[in-house]
RNA sequence: GGGGUCGUAGUUCAGUUUGGUUAGAACGCCUGCCUGUCACGUAGGAGGUCGCGAGUUCGAGCCUCGUCGGCCCCGCCA
């Protein structure tokens, strides 16, 4: 079908254009058939233009425009021309103008979509999902992109400014054991052989420094096979970086920089550097979570001093086994009725506690149901080391220090929402959390697990102890942290082959294990590996945050549902026998 | 794997508590009228597998069981 190329697109027509012919494109928005004169805004990603059809002009054209509906797609001509006295409509940049139009041109007509593309009218997600490609002709989706995009572009200008390559690593890889699960893709050339796609591309990454790439960055998709979550898909995109020569207090220095420029440039937010940090205790004591949101206080005490000697049996537990009590104080609340601390206690319970304490302070001492078990000097150390006053409402927790300290955590979190202490529009709080635990114990399968990953490094001071006693080792690792978000995470590595053997055998791999699963990096490491350290950010999620979206479905062109699935294409699906012969694979 | 919640015109929802006549509203859609609208107005009209399947019942959108799907959370996510 033949058509002239637009002179402008849809967001730019100004009253300088005024009495210039023009040819525009898009798709019918709206539409507005007044009997003699039809109105229609047009619409394209760069904005909305008011077209005026009227027989007085162009009668033909006048007549040739009753036909048009919503999401048709045309092209006009016309003659820009201000608008009458009083019509101008200023809540569009271009709505001073229109176009009188003596030419139309359906280039395609559209069936009416099952939701308006418009971004007030509420379409429920699964729908929106279905039809992916109506819900992103949606001004806001758009918008969303397009920051995505520019969040692309200052991130790799960056990279290049500060010395970085880009270079690119294989998503077919080899399985490995540790962390999340892989997807895997079967060989059709080896049978019975998997490559495995790249839950990131850490290997590669520090294969690279060992080649002396030096700084290395890649905005690369990653993939795990894990249950999905707001702000988690089975697929999704990294700011993966590596770099050699360096040491902690680099890479915070570094990424500061990279966190302070992409405010600047995307959202022209200034934000201080340095950024705090916390060590994984701190954060854990002070905000029972490792992302810890300090947009408000709320902060956590420990108890263990104050009920060192206590007689309650519950305190007097958690303290011998060496567990943690730990409180909070909920200014204000100390009217809060039964029946809204039995709802509380319920939500405590559900994540995983045995009970909740709670605590009314009054102008004369405190009122509880245990307040029987406390010594008096204890209920004044207790108000004393919260800061408790009159009308304050405690919480205490007692148990396994980690655990305890989380719920506690959770807690804090539902309390600030109860006490509308969350403002969306505050300004970003960023930190770093450091000192991770080197290892995990899980009890299912009685042995130790890499808290972020094989490779990373304990710190130096901590060494001896990966043979004495791995749980207190601290690892030279380290999270970001945007209002209780964690958006970057990363080590520094191991890079000597003795002491990477020291880690296979503290999570209990035999040496040939060790070599079969990562050999190739062991062997790479005997060739001169140059100290390296990196980190990684959730691009989604960052992106997320910076449009003030609360799921990344929103920041993500083609999203999956919470069950993983794609229900624009389908996706998964059944395969034809055919292709699994050739896989060598059979469905059980 | 577990918990919560939702599923009714094209869409967003009401109706489910207490089973009972022809399942409603708004927006959208279609047709007529309308020359300055921008949530156009106005008159009329069409449009339903009450997610699906069993069961209880004289009778099920409503009750029971199962199942499928959306969203949120726990586990999981080096």
């Amino acid at each position: 079908m033949k058509f002239n190329l637009r002179t402008h697109n849809n967001g730019e027509l100004r009253e300088s254009h005024i009495g210039q012919r023009v040819v525009l494109n898009g798709w019918v928005d709206t539409r507005r058939d007044l009997g003699g004169v039809i109105f229609v805004e047009l619409r394209d990603r760069f904005g909305f233009t008011q077209i005026v059809f009227e027989p007085s002009y162009n009668e033909q054209t006048h007549a040739e425009g009753k036909a048009l509906r919503s999401e048709y797609v045309i092209s006009v001509e016309g003659t820009v021309r201000k608008r009458p006295e009083g019509t101008e409509n200023p809540a569009f940049p271009t709505g001073m103008v229109d176009v009188l139009v003596d030419r139309l041109i359906i280039l395609n007509e559209a069936k009416t979509p099952p939701f308006a593309i418009s971004d007030n009218v509420d379409a429920s997600e699964e729908l929106r999902l279905k039809y992916r490609y109506l819900d992103l002709r949606r001004p806001k989706i758009q918008k969303n992109l397009i920051l995505r995009h520019k969040m692309y572009q200052a991130t790799r200008r960056f990279f290049d400014e500060n010395g970085f390559l880009e270079v690119e690593t294989p998503v077919l890889m080899k399985s490995t054991p540790e962390g999340a699960r892989d997807f895997l893709v079967p060989s059709r050339l080896h049978k019975g052989k998997f490559y495995a796609l790249p839950q990131s591309p850490q290997q590669y990454k520090q294969i690279l420094m060992v080649a002396g790439f030096d700084r290395y960055f890649q905005i690369v998709k990653c993939f795990r096979d894990e249950d999905l979550r707001a702000d988690r898909q089975p697929e999704f995109t990294q700011i993966d970086v590596e770099m050699s020569f360096i040491n902690q207090d680099f890479v915070f220095e570094m990424f500061e920089k990279l966190t302070k420029t992409l405010y600047k440039e995307v959202l022209g937010v200034d934000v201080q550097t340095p950024f705090l940090k916390l060590t994984y205790d701190e954060a854990m004591e002070k905000y029972g979570s490792d992302k810890p949101d300090l947009r408000f206080d709320l902060e956590m005490k420990t108890l263990n001093d104050v009920f060192g000697k206590s007689e309650f049996k519950v305190f007097k537990d958690a303290v011998e086994s060496k567990g943690v009590i730990t409180g909070l104080l909920a200014p204000g609340c100390g009217e809060y009725t039964r029946n809204q601390l039995d709802v509380l206690t319920d939500f405590v319970k559900k994540i995983g506690a045995g009970g909740l304490v709670w605590i009314r302070v009054k102008e004369d001492g405190i009122e509880a149901p245990v307040a029987k078990f406390f010594t008096d000097d204890e209920k004044k150390a207790l108000v004393e080391k919260l800061g408790a006053k009159p009308g304050d409402l405690i919480f205490i927790l007692s148990g396994k220090k980690y655990k305890t300290l989380g719920i506690m955590g959770s807690l804090r979190l539902e309390m600030a929402r109860r006490l509308d202490m969350i403002k969306d529009d505050s300004e970003p709080k960023l930190l770093w959390v450091k000192d991770f635990p080197l290892f995990e114990w899980d009890d299912d399968t009685q042995r130790y697990y890499a808290m972020h990953h094989p490779f990373t490094s304990p710190r130096t001071e901590d060494i001896l102890l990966m043979d004495t006693d791995p749980g207190e080792v601290k690892a030279q690792a380290y999270d970001l942290v945007l209002n209780g978000n964690e958006i970057a995470g990363g080590s520094i590595r191991i890079f000597d082959s003795e002491l990477q053997g020291k880690m296979f055998k503290a999570l209990g791999f035999t040496e040939e294990e060790a070599k079969e699963k990562f050999g190739f990096l062991m062997n790479a490491f005997q060739y001169g590996a140059p100290p390296h350290g990196g980190i990684a950010f959730g691009f989604d999620r960052l992106c997320m945050l910076f449009s003030g979206e609360k799921s990344i479905r929103e920041v993500i062109a083609f999203p999956k549902t919470a069950s993983a699935i794609s229900l624009m294409d389908d996706s998964p699906s059944l395969v034809d026998d055919h292709q699994l012969k050739e896989l060598h694979i059979k469905v059980r």
